[in-house]
DNA sequence: ATGAAAGCGCTAACAT
DNA sequence: ATGTTAGCGCTTTCAT
């Protein structure tokens, strides 16, 4: 059996609420210290967190519900999530939505029941109805990425808009006219939504024209980058250049691109939303819009404490990084 | 505050305990059924996981410590690994173990400390030091993927060795030669070995030559896949086949090829470690090693819960899954 | 089948 | 600064 904070007391001497006391960053006799310290050691102690959790009503568990994890944007954000919630003291208790999204609800459910302290999401297409439960049981959420367009709920996330106009501007200030996109889902999924906002605001704002077979509407996949790119070479009158919305469209349109022979900048200026890998190993190297998804996971994680430890100041907080464009070599000064 | 089984027991007239029983799938008079689930359902109760844990000694959590999640095949395993848990009752507690190996120990003895019932770990470069701790205080583990040389451990793995194998053979019977390999790091990688094994293994069975300039080492990354085909395709004498060891190997050379304008499969013949979207998506099709997952996955979990529920027999299983070859149309029969 | 009661390991209020 | 004690919500004998 496992040593307990009774053991530490018998062998120092001492109460176990001066154990306890201890434990928890009390202080003690500078004598007792040493003793304590000393038993803590020999005895091998670990406070059981299944009593201090009794105790206290706090689990110290986060519930985490992702979009897909099988995407190195929300790997990323998953992994540093974890670092940074342990350096806080919260371990962090994972589920997978799997590939059916109608889950959300009971997966949440489950979360809550389980006893975490709060809440991290990345909403899919879910219709957020678990935030009805969520609220009955005053669990903590913060939204990751976009607030699914409800108001009363903390999120943080990216402005996409504005990184999708830091792109197309980009390609306009450097000659382009005939400019195509390669959206998302933006029916389903508010970050496609604001990435094609963001697109249209600067043509716009350039008053430039968009022509609607230069969009391309189709899922964040490899499939619809490959089958987008091929769309758009079999035009009549081709573009100069494509933003490209994210990383998995990006992947696919570089394959067709590659296999159609297409020259990168030459025949075709190319600026993708998110940066890993691909973007600088692919020769030309690629200019991206990076996300700052080391702060994103920072700034939830921060949040989630904050409410956690009862302040709810500045509630509901709509918290917007701002991305930045990392220019490479992947488009063509035109003039 | 919650609803407790107290709350329960005051709303239904019946003892605390007989609640309990009937919770934890006792029988109790139908009457009683009906008066119990009634109550459960209007007050919203839902049993104490800390207070449970407490009584038990037990957390239903698992503990998983991977290799990198930013990588398909992880995070495949992981979302695997959750779903089949969770309906076996756990939860999955994971810690993220980032960039730098070295700290292994702390993470494993921080979930060991967090109380998880079992432990799922991937073995990267570890020294396994971990292992002790984990003894001494008794927790069941399972190592994924490989068991890392140590023989008192419970492990499931991939058949590598045999998939390399039939990789090459098929290579080998398609009429090729001259086959390179772009190798992962073997002398840090008990899955890099055995591929490379494999390899070797049916080059010799069919008394092939191998040549040195054909055996390119490297990281299971994108850059050593990309550079991999840089210099094989510097050779003189170059090869028609080559045999790629990992995923992330065979996105950086398929970068390459395209980049070089290597043409598949009348230039050089491929076939990969590892079945992911880009292996359809790419044309031509690659044939590709398919590793069987999701059946890995599941194999780890019922056998951790088996060794959880103090069963030990069969200890220490060594399992070893067969992978397949799936024939598309990246090689090229010569003859 | 049901009930009474002990106690898992801890924290916190209170007393010293 | 240290000690005493109650009790968090549950499971588990042991009676009935």
């Amino acid at each position: 059996m496992a040593a307990t904070i009774k053991d530490v007391a018998r062998e120092t001497n001492l109460a176990i609420s001066t154990i306890s006391k201890y434990m928890n960053g009390g202080t003690v006799r500078k004598r007792n210290r040493i003793l304590i310290e000393d038993a803590i050691k020999r005895l091998g102690y670990v406070p059981s967190s299944a009593a201090r959790g009794l105790r206290t009503s706090r689990s110290y568990m986060i519930g985490v519900m992702g979009g897909c994890i099988n995407n190195p944007h929300t790997a990323s954000i998953l992994g540093e999530v974890e670092t940074k919630l342990r350096k806080e003291g919260y371990s962090l208790n994972y589920v997978s939505p799997g590939w059916s999204d109608a889950k959300a609800d009971e997966l949440v459910r489950y979360l809550v029941d389980r006893g975490v302290d709060g809440l991290l999401i990345t909403p899919e297409n879910y219709d957020l109805e678990f935030l009805r439960y969520v609220g009955e049981k005053q669990i903590p959420v913060v939204m990751l990425e976009s607030g699914s367009g409800r108001e009363n709920v903390d999120c943080v996330m990216v402005d996409c808009c504005g990184g999708a106009y830091l792109a197309t501007e980009y390609l306009i200030k450097a000659g382009h006219r005939r400019i195509a996109m390669l959206e998302g889902p933006e029916k389903r999924k508010a970050t496609a939504r604001e990435r094609f906002r963001g697109f249209m605001r600067a043509m716009e704002d350039y008053d430039y024209p968009v022509y609607s077979e230069y969009l391309i509407e189709g899922e964040f996949s490899y499939k619809d980058g490959y089958e987008g790119i091929c769309r758009l070479w079999e035009l009549e009158q081709k573009p100069t250049a494509v933003f490209i919305a994210n990383y998995d469209l990006c992947l696919g349109a570089m394959a067709a691109i590659h296999n159609l022979g297409i020259r990168i900048p030459e025949e075709l200026s190319v600026v993708s939303f998110d940066d890993f890998e691909l973007s600088v190993m692919v020769r030309p190297k690629l200019t991206t819009v990076a996300q700052p998804l080391e702060k994103l996971a920072d700034t939830a994680c921060s949040l989630i404490n904050k409410r956690i430890q009862g302040d709810y100041s500045g509630y509901p907080e709509k918290i917007r990084l701002k991305p930045r464009l990392i220019c490479r070599d992947s488009v063509k000064k035109i003039r």
